[in-house]
DNA sequence: TTGAAAGCGCTACCAC
DNA sequence: GTGGTAGCGCTTTCAA
């Protein structure tokens, strides 16, 4: 034997021989028990032997050894990054682990923090999974893409605010969360827009297209857009009220409405009129928004369903064959309420 | 050969012994330098040789071949259940994973929505993992952690209400939350309590315990507790509002900060006076329960930090002899606030 | 300095 | 009905 003995005190782990030794039968017939074969017959006497055995020894399959021996896995991998980004996310992630599990995939979150895209693509081609779900925490480039399907996924597939070569991509382009936002402060007659921008990182992705999608909308309407950063703490907000008069804006729009709430908090608190001297409106349409007087006004995205997204993978594993596609799925639409 | 061939429009996945061909070399030497193995030496032009070989074919291991081979892994499986809990457990999440990655562990989130304590041992046990670091969202029971023992997990941890008979664990007994807010509430005269329940689902574990420690800390000292239930939505917490002088509770502990809000802000617009008529405390110290007025008084658990029990993880790992240890660890203070 | 080969646990083909 | 066995991709011992 090459390998290294195991640890003489602990038992060691039971294998599909040690089931077969104990019942007195093949490895062979173990395997098509357990995994009710159906392509072949084992007599019910056998059957219950080796059940009995198993359940003795409390065997449990070896995963790693299953797929290298199938040449393929079931495993979906989702990378997930920072924080995840709030509670539409964390539904989102539910929904789709719940839809992919009634497709029989394995569903595995895989932290990638702190990697930079190609590194990433290579430590996830190293597991073997059937599908990659990229959910934009983490930029996979067109070569991590490559590598990716050069080591077997089927399927990649992004949703995020670009395009990526060679994978399909669900693009949410965050832009148009930034140009409802704009678009309506505009309506409301505000001209001087504030675009809070967190200064947590792990948001940049989300928070750069949307202070760009501001700008497209509102500045060929002669409007200014400044970009203002703010940490998520009580003392940083309060600050920036302190300064608010000073950017001379007339509106703002904070990223989205757990920024927003701080911030029309701390304005409300230095005095600054809501709406009427600052404009304030949020986005992701959270319940909280509702809380605060006057009520948040938020832009909310119509996110694609996890459902959707699971079929989508399926569709993909098992036709492999089809071109990249590309769906622009993001749609936007402002809630107003009374910040605006 | 006894496989499935693949199908042949598609080139295959490189193996090493690929590279080995291609590089002119055997694959014991491959693995010899993409491994970077101390104990040979090779010589530098055969070095670059296999590593041009290597990157030209776009090879990357198997991991699922080399944890075969090897006898074990480096994974610590993080099973992880309905939504997360909160912002308290995000962070928490991200910084176990930080802090296990920099110890070399491979980090692995999987999803067992619906599965039952067992059920989920087994699927988990299936995987090798080295450790298992369960949240307290599945139930583990003392069965699931001799599985997962049997199949080779160094370490079983568990951070929950209970401890788990052979698994070593961080017991937080969220009945200390309850308890401290009762004490909070009792402290300022008031003696008939109502107790917020989520009506989301996976939440029960910590909301029934915290429950249950209000009752003690609470019916010895001669006040009333009463649990009501509550979804979370805005239309059911007006409802609650609108009933809720005929509960006749001067006081509320509403299981988290984000319930607290909630019913807070429906409490004032139905005209009930907060904290005079009736007093209103939380749990989770969230940055949002201070924007509301009356500020939020709340509950802050002393969570154990992502590093901490990263480290643990890595002790028990190395050195796996050592008893199941029961750490009680939940400490809870109470922060007062305005609204109570 | 390099190569041949064994074997990790499992499944599926083929022979009995 | 059941068993023998090859081989998935990898690492490591031993021999050359």
């Amino acid at each position: 034997m090459s390998q290294t003995p195991r640890q003489s005190a602990e038992r060691s782990v039971p294998t599909s021989a040690d089931v077969a030794r104990l019942a007195g039968v093949s490895r062979a017939t173990v395997s098509y028990v357990l995994n009710n074969t159906s392509a072949v017959r084992i007599s019910e006497p056998t059957r219950l032997r080796v059940r009995e055995a198993a359940e003795e020894l409390g065997y449990v399959p070896h995963a790693a050894a299953r797929s290298l021996r199938a040449g393929h896995t079931r495993m979906v991998l989702l990378p997930t990054g920072q924080v995840p980004v709030g509670p539409l996310y964390s539904r989102f992630l539910n929904e789709i682990q719940w839809a992919l599990r009634r497709l029989d995939y394995t569903v595995v979150q895989y932290g990638s923090m702190g990697l930079d895209g190609d590194t990433a693509a290579r430590a996830w081609a190293e597991l073997r999974p059937v599908a990659v779900v990229s959910l934009g925490e983490i930029a996979l480039t067109p070569h991590g893409v490559e590598v990716l399907k050069r080591s077997g996924a089927k399927a990649v597939i992004t949703l995020g605010p670009r395009h990526v070569e060679g994978a399909h991509s669900l693009v949410m382009d965050q832009r148009e969360v930034g140009a409802r936002a704009a678009e309506h402060l505009l309506e409301r007659g505000r001209r001087r827009i504030a675009v809070i921008m967190p200064e947590e990182p792990g948001l940049d992705l989300f928070s750069e297209a949307r202070l760009a999608g501001i700008r497209q909308a509102a500045e060929p309407a002669g409007a200014t857009v400044r970009a203002v950063p703010l940490a998520y703490e009580e003392g940083a907000a309060e600050a920036l009220a302190a300064r608010w008069r000073q950017l001379g804006a007339d509106a703002v729009y904070a990223y989205n409405d757990e920024y927003a709430m701080l911030l029309m908090r701390a304005l409300q608190d230095a005095g600054i009129g809501v709406p009427d001297e600052t404009a304030v409106i949020g986005a992701d349409d959270l319940l909280l928004g509702r809380l605060l007087r006057p009520r948040l006004s938020t832009v909310r995205m119509d996110f694609v369903t996890g459902q959707y997204l699971a079929e989508l993978v399926d569709r993909v594993v098992r036709e492999p064959g089809g071109a990249p596609e590309r769906h622009d799925l993001m749609g936007a639409t402002v809630v107003r309420r009374e910040s605006t």
